[in-house]
DNA sequence: AGGATCTGGTAGACAGTGTCTACCAGGCCC
DNA sequence: GGGCCTGGTAGACACTGTCTACCAGATCCT
């Protein structure tokens, strides 16, 4: 099938596959290598070590994530739609391939201190991604502004970037604690006639979206 | 020294230092008994499997976080005040204790589906804390309600449960994206002056009080 | 007192892991 | 055709977690 493709893609893939049915734990070199049809010494000549084949891999889940994004914002007008859609989207990757969720943020597998500097850390594949949340919230907030500089005074508030900051460490402790299974304890058991798209899922989001950029004025 | 305690709970103590010092990857189990000076089957006779001794590590993580929180609660006298204080104390945590922050949310480490019934899940753990955090927000508010009653309509805003998940999952989120080192990324260099109290993070930190509990009204 | 039993630990074996090294088939170039 | 580089194989090494057999010493029973 993918036999024309390099092996160093089909590592990744392999990979990618495995973290998801398996787990982030189970994700061994020799087992990757059997995998994909070669022998345990193959992906040395791709991957000079196991944390360098799981950084590849973790880095391709921020590219997938970051697709993911683009979809949503796609879907939506307004900035704070859009915001909505990404917020949605950031919890829902979480739950639906959790083991790459988790693989990416252990940065004591990925990301080594000893990496060539000639690949970008791991760490700032999360960068342009802020950049664009950070562009949202101004939009969104400008907006804002705009509709209430009629009735009231315009209250500063921090920077956009500040409030991007919280904002999106809110959504990445709400996707890991929904995804550890904290925030379902928290807020009581299912009404068990939900679907899986859990509504305390949505509200939740948008008590979080309210408190970062303001109620929506509808 | 503290040979007459059990060996135990020694096992504990050499598991939490390895984690603090060498990290959460490389806590072996073989090496937690080298260093308890026992053989590497002694962990055996209390912990049936690896994972066992690394969920009983966690679970003392959650225990020093809750001590620390009841300390800095203790320290002030408003709810606000103590929320803050509490919110400081989960960042700080996750800073000061890198590695045993990142080993109590690793769900695929500890917590098994096959362990014993009679342990309560580590995930559980949790829990209390989270009552004793919602306390704190509806206190909070309340006090806040009862000062905005006499200029405004007293508007609704979600249930204090879902206030205090969302505002724990920021703290969750800040926490571990600043141990990480994202938001230090995304927020700019370092003002290079700054103490290892990084100014930065006391304006997040407030930024995210206010956006969940609303602006302090001094 | 003396034998049985239980506690808490030692020591060795086993399969499996990541890493390292030697080797080697095949294409390519001069 | 000989030398070299590419991309991979195969085996060794140290190390890991788990399992099993064994065993010193305390405790208990009669």
């Amino acid at each position: 099938m993918t036999d024309e493709s390099s092996l160093r893609e089909r590592l990744i893939d392999v990979g990618v596959d495995l973290v998801l049915t398996e787990g982030s734990a189970s994700v061994g070199l020799r087992e990757i290598a059997r995998r994909a049809g070669v022998s345990h010494g193959a992906p040395r000549r791709y991957f000079p070590t196991h944390h360098a084949l799981l950084s590849a891999i973790g880095r391709r889940g921020f590219e997938d994530l970051a697709a993911m994004f683009e979809a949503a914002v796609a879907g939506a007008t307004t900035p704070r739609g859009q915001l909505e859609a990404l917020a949605r989207a950031y919890v829902r990757y979480a739950l639906e391939r959790r083991g790459m969720f988790e693989l990416m943020w252990r940065h004591d597998l990925l990301d080594g201190a000893a990496q060539a500097s000639d690949q970008p850390r791991l760490r700032e594949s999360t960068l342009p991604l802020f950049g664009h949340f950070t562009g949202l919230v101004a939009r969104c907030r400008s907006e804002r502004d705009a509709a209430r500089r009629a009735d009231g005074p315009n209250e500063a508030g921090p920077p956009p970037a500040v409030t991007a900051a919280a904002l999106w460490s809110n959504l990445h402790g709400m996707a890991q604690l929904w995804a550890w299974g904290s925030l379902q304890l928290a807020l009581g058991a299912p009404p068990l006639d939900s679907a899986p798209g859990d509504d305390r899922r949505d509200r939740l989001i948008t008590a979080v979206l309210d408190a970062h950029l303001g109620p929506v004025t509808s």
